[in-house]
DNA sequence: ACTTTTACTTGATTTATATCAAGAATACAA
DNA sequence: TTGTATTCTTGATATAAATCAAGTAAAAGT
């Protein structure tokens, strides 16, 4: 029987966004050409689904969130920290608009480039095309993993693993500022805000984390880490 | 408001794949030498999570599933008619074993193609590259929507959506046989094979299926789909 | 400072759905 | 054919988690 594999709901990637590296000056300066940088506020709307997908995005700094929608329900697949590209599945085929929406859950800088320029790159360049279809293919091991974790793992488990991917892969540290509401973690972890209300102050009282004033302190990694594998 | 999407968690594509088409003569003669063609029975293993990737599958004929398995648990991330292309996640730089499991559910032909000979075709052909992410983002939009639809639905919807999506994607019929067990229809939906039971003879009495001896007819696709599109 | 809104917390209730249990139907084997 | 094992069905019960309700705390606006 293989080690079973942990499937963490986080995310997030651990690998950095390549593909701009094996790009020669002259094929830099052609992006550089056909982008621009943006800045947005908190709680802003970087691409909405079903829009016209004109650019492809990379978010510089900031955190976001990349999310499907319908009607009032919202699903998120992915949050996005700095440095990360977004918008790659609106490049297939027949599909010229975005498949799902992003928002910033903080201040961010974006650079959007222009999606002619980015699919004369894919075509001109198969090493460039190689490291896109190697992002392509890392991300839907990501959002699998995390489909996993939403309709198999219950609660405790799905909060668990939020507050363990904010602290290891979003913040790296284990004490980090609370910038999300507990509407955000709740989206996140896909409960009701109640819920969430309910099982952080269970985490507290059981010790596992420290709540101060807009800041926690993952006290009991391993504790955590263990009920996320549990479900 | 703009027109909701419909996720009918069907994870089944309407694009036929094409990634070879374009190949030259020479190129197609490569991709044969470099591959095998190889039968299933029914219930055989086409790929094992976590074993080494050793190959691209194309399924020439019959039907598997794809899924995440993680102790007793598992998840199905995709039902996979012919013709189609499995293990294309596995192409992801550093990673060198299948993501994810697939299972035949019934008596199938399966080309496999040496890894690495597709690397290659990849990094010598930019159009075929681009055909291949083409497939990846068309893929990962599809597993979004099946995403959206088992997190968001509940039981009704998503064993309507299953229906569906076998008469509408797989059999192409109204009329088809039910190969499939209530097992593997509860798992397809996400449920327990006890309430799988329960939502068919509840849409057999409402007059929305008729099941004879091992075939099963859509008799109301519309109000199905309402159904499904409610939750 | 006070008012209004928004965010958070806690408890009671409801609901969807799994699980448990046991019987019926079907398939399979000797 | 009869016995055995699956698969399917149906009912009763348990449970996780949402919803409802009402209050408190914090933030924002006047």
């Amino acid at each position: 029987m293989p080690k079973s594999v942990v499937y963490n709901g986080c995310s997030v990637g651990e690998n950095p966004l390549c593909c701009f590296d094996d790009l020669t000056q002259e094929e830099l300066d052609f992006v550089e050409e056909n982008s621009v940088e943006v800045e947005y506020k908190r709680g802003e709307t970087i691409c909405k689904q079903g829009s016209f997908a004109s650019h492809i995005m990379v978010m510089k700094e900031g955190l976001a969130k990349i999310y499907l929608e319908n009607g009032n329900d919202a699903l998120i697949l992915k949050i996005l920290p700095a440095v990360n590209i977004i918008g790659l599945p609106s490049l297939f085929e027949g599909n010229n608009t975005f498949p799902y929406s992003a928002q910033t859950y903080m201040d961010s800088t974006v650079k959007l480039i222009e999606i002619s320029a980015f699919k004369k790159l894919i075509e001109s360049n198969a090493r460039f095309a190689g490291q896109v279809i190697s992002m392509l293919a890392e991300n839907s091991v990501i959002i699998n993993g995390r489909f996993f974790c939403l309709t198999k793992k219950q609660t405790y488990g799905r909060l668990a693993d939020v507050l363990l991917c904010l602290s290891n892969r979003i913040y790296k540290t284990d004490k980090f500022p609370l910038q999300l509401t507990r509407k955000d973690l709740a989206e996140l972890a896909s409960m009701s805000v109640e819920s969430t209300t309910r099982i952080l102050t269970k985490f507290k009282d059981e010790g596992l984390i420290a709540v101060h004033c807009n800041e926690i302190e993952i006290l009991n990694p391993d504790k955590l880490l263990e009920i996320s594998t549990i479900g």
